[in-house]
DNA sequence: AGCACGCCGACT
DNA sequence: GTCGGCGTGCTC
């Protein structure tokens, strides 16, 4: 019987791809596995094996397969479950979770390469010039890249030039598959076979006395050998003999030496492998345990809102170890600015190697080395901490899921699809695994807190701060006032400069806090007005200190500082608004004698930056750290006394529905960065509004109040919690067909579901990189069921992309848009 | 998403 | 006359 598989390729095609195997391949081949495939004319691509039957196609002849690429599944059924959910639930496909959930070295796609055809004879004066370069670049090196061809004949399209070669017979071309994913190999050395016995290295001492270096060389392997009974690592070698490479090699070249490689991990723990005792917790943090296992044992997803620092960690210890214990795997998710080595080294005190870290900064090989390790449930991955891909990891048996700072928006992916949230996808995931989640948050999400109210999750709280310390004191400062009476000093007000004074006088630390870089500074021409503009995107360019350079942040355009205004000539140009940098120049001025850090993208860039600049703040060589929102998130500094918001209205005053509850989050957040030690902190909020009520309940941390209120705002206006509500982007290089489009598909929803629509309307940035971009808000009520909504708006979209003009509008969906 | 095919303007 | 621009359609 004829033998096929469905296979998931990584792109974004709603279909599945069906191609046929022999019979040795059907009782090799199990859902999950990676294959390669051919694709199309000439391409290969690598595709995971969705389900292995007996059903030939109807429509058309099945391909078959290219090869195998695994001997086991890499991807376990439950993950195929969760993607399955993912793609569904974020109305985006299987291929698009693939792409995103994958390290990009299990993915390999083909690569042409062309090849001399040397079974036949090649007359030169039949070749045209390009054919020629190629012909003899063949000679001197047997296998090109279309690339290199590319490079060699100076010449973008270079396809039928091969074509052209490939009639003559002068070429063959091969599609070839490589494996990405290299094991890192260490070179060890031993001695060579023959001088094993002992007669036979004296002989081989007394040849050497010529060669001192060399007999140095082989003394010392021999201690070294003597000492410990492990392979000796060359580099280990070289150091204790005190000689170069240049020796080792040509001992290993006389074949004295044997060199010989040996996989090592590249993620190794390099602490004390002793585990330290978890700490014994405190009265409220053993209340809210003991109310957190109550709500697992009624398999409840639950909360637990705890104060800034008030050890909500220690509490997830607890769990982690009992997780453990019983054999089970955890998952600690976290957004990735709170993924310090402040966090995970604390959590290596009491996990030692157990714990695998995955995210960003990781590099395609160590991420398929943490697949690898969870997959075959190694120990040395039992708790996986990570940013929201984590949850992607082959988790064989998940005990417990900690998704903390659950309010993060940064959980939710933006943009390549899934557009997924990774703190709701984790909640499905450990459905799915039968394991508890945990949700942590000092300011939770509404969703979240309205949650736990309607008792759909469970709750505990921890309202003392570890250690009794008090919560720091909040004051606002009235700026409007302050300018009015022009009492302001650049961006200060003399009640922040006050406090900086003082606190500096002490000795102690300040942190200064200032929202976004999309503030950030803009040139404008004194004489005409003018501000520069990205020529691909709607928005004005900023200006960078930095590298004295115009950018603009949607489409990394830049430009050096001109001379004079574009528009009007005049060489009188200044920079307006205020950013990170702006900040940092004015504290310089106004302190002369403190040492001023500052921490924004631009600081952080590169593996390190951002370690170096939260270690010089540690160790006290800063005294002033200014910063934007990554200030806020998991770092503990024990030593600062002030926290400054130079503005929190450009926070309340965003063009949003959750403006008003991410500024309490963001401002709580930030405050609980002053006074972690006994003294009690201080924190200064400058504003122009010192009423606005959002401002009020920071000062008198009520939580409970903003809930309340936001809640009622919500419901309202008919947005989350109590609605769903689903984004459609629509993108366009036509102005025009583009607001038609988005017309004809906001009449088509009306006519289909009434007055939930919002829009079309444009986005703030109405064009990036040439794109014309349209936005459409559709609000569905909780009753209603999604699959249902999803299931019209997707055949709205199919008559859509009948309309011949509309085909090219590109149709994105982002559901439970933040 | 890629990529080939196919039809039109701007250069050697 | 070719080169390469992008609109259109297909991929098991």
């Amino acid at each position: 019987m004829a033998n096929f598989i469905n296979v998931i390729l990584p792109i974004p095609l709603e279909r599945s791809f069906t191609y046929s195997i022999t019979e040795e391949e059907a009782t090799l081949l199990q859902p999950g596995m990676r294959v390669a495939v051919p694709f199309g004319k000439s391409k290969i691509y690598t595709g995971i094996v969705h389900g292995v039957h007996q059903n030939p196609p109807e429509a058309y002849e099945a391909k078959e397969i290219h090869q195998l690429l695994d001997d086991y599944p890499i991807i376990n059924p439950i993950q195929l479950k969760h993607w399955e959910w993912i793609a569904s639930y974020y109305m985006c496909t299987l291929g698009e979770v693939v792409r995103s959930a994958l390290p990009s070295a299990f993915l390999l796609e083909s690569e042409t390469l062309v090849l001399r055809n040397t079974e036949y004879e090649v007359d030169e004066n039949e070749l045209l010039d390009d054919e020629f370069l190629v012909f003899e670049a063949l000679q001197h090196q047997s296998i090109l890249k279309v690339q290199e061809v590319s490079a060699i004949i100076e010449r973008k399209n270079v396809l039928p030039i091969l074509q052209r070669l490939l009639e003559k017979k002068i070429i063959v071309l091969k599609e070839e598959v490589y494996e990405q994913y290299r094991p890192k190999l260490v070179r060890y050395v031993k001695l060579g076979e023959e001088y094993g016995a002992d007669d036979k290295l004296e002989e081989l001492l007394k040849s050497l006395t010529r060669a001192p270096k060399q007999s140095q060389v082989v003394l010392t392997l021999f201690q070294l050998q003597g000492r410990s009974q492990k392979p000796i690592k060359i580099s280990e070698l070289e150091k204790a003999s005190n000689t170069s490479k240049a020796v080792i090699k040509s001992l290993v070249d006389k074949g004295i030496l044997e060199e010989y490689f040996i996989k090592t991990d590249r993620i190794n723990y390099d602490g004390s492998s002793d585990e330290s005792e978890t700490k014994d917790l405190n009265e409220y943090q053993k209340s809210a345990l003991i109310d957190i296992k109550a709500a697992f044992k009624e398999k409840k997803v639950t909360l637990l809102k705890g104060v800034t620092s008030s050890g909500k960690t220690e509490v997830y210890v607890k769990l982690i170890e009992e997780c453990l214990e019983k054999g089970l795997q955890a998952l600690y998710l976290l957004p990735e600015i709170a993924l310090t080595t402040q966090l995970i080294s604390r959590l290596q005190e009491y996990f030692g190697e157990k714990i695998a870290v995955y995210h960003s900064k990781y590099n395609v090989q160590e991420r398929v080395e943490v697949w690898q390790n969870v997959l075959q449930s190694k120990q040395k991955a039992q708790l996986v901490i990570g940013a929201r891909s984590a949850m992607y990891l082959p988790f064989g048996k998940l005990g417990l899921v900690i998704v903390d700072e659950e309010h993060e928006s940064s959980f939710k992916q933006f943009d390549p699809a899934p557009r997924y949230h990774a703190r709701d996808a984790a909640i499905v995931l450990g459905n799915l695994h039968n394991a508890n989640v945990l949700l942590g948050s000092a300011t939770p999400s509404v969703e979240t807190y309205n949650n736990a109210k309607t008792g759909k999750y469970g709750y505990t709280e921890i309202t003392r701060r570890y250690g009794n310390v008090l919560m720091p004191e909040i004051e606002l400062v009235d700026i409007k006032e302050a300018t009015r009476k022009k009492r302001m000093k650049g961006h200060f007000s003399e009640r922040l400069l006050l406090e900086m004074q003082e606190t500096l006088i002490e000795g102690n630390q300040i942190i200064l806090f200032q929202n976004r870089r999309g503030f950030a500074p803009l040139l404008e021409c004194l004489t005409c007005g003018h501000t520069p503009q990205c020529p691909n995107c709607d928005v004005s360019l900023t200006y960078h200190q930095f590298k004295n350079q115009l950018r603009c942040h949607y489409c990394g355009h830049h430009t050096a500082l001109p001379e004079s205004c574009f528009a009007c000539g005049s060489p009188d140009l200044d920079t307006k608004g205020f950013g990170t940098e702006q900040i940092e120049k004015e504290v310089k001025g106004l302190f002369p004698d403190a040492k001023v850090g500052r921490m924004d993208l631009d600081t952080t860039r590169g593996k390190h930056g951002y370690e170096k600049i939260i270690t010089a703040f540690e160790q006290q060589e800063l005294d002033i750290l200014v910063g934007t929102q990554m200030l806020t998130k998991g770092l503990d500094f024990r030593n600062v006394n002030l926290v400054g918001v130079m503005n929190a209205d450009s926070l309340l005053n965003f063009p949003d529905y959750r403006a008003h509850e991410r500024t309490y989050q963001l401002l709580t957040q930030v405050s609980g960065r002053a006074g972690r030690t006994k003294k009690r902190g201080k924190v200064i909020i400058q504003t122009y509004n010192p009423y606005h009520q959002i401002l009020k309940q920071v000062t008198t941390s009520d939580y409970e109040g903003m809930y309340t209120e936001q809640l009622y705002e919500r419901e309202q206006f008919k947005y989350p919690p109590v609605n769903r509500i689903i984004k459609v982007t629509f993108k366009h290089k036509n102005y025009n067909v583009l607001n038609e489009a988005a017309d004809w598909f906001a009449g088509a929803l009306r006519s289909n579901f009434g007055g939930t629509v919002l829009g079309p309307e444009y986005p703030p940035v109405a064009r990036i990189r040439n794109q014309y971009l349209k936005h459409l808000v559709v609000k569905v009520q909780k009753v209603q069921s999604l699959a249902q909504t999803k299931a019209n708006i997707r055949r709205i979209e199919k008559s859509f992309k009948a309309v011949a003009m509309y085909r090219s509008v590109r149709v994105i969906y982002n559901v439970d848009h933040i």
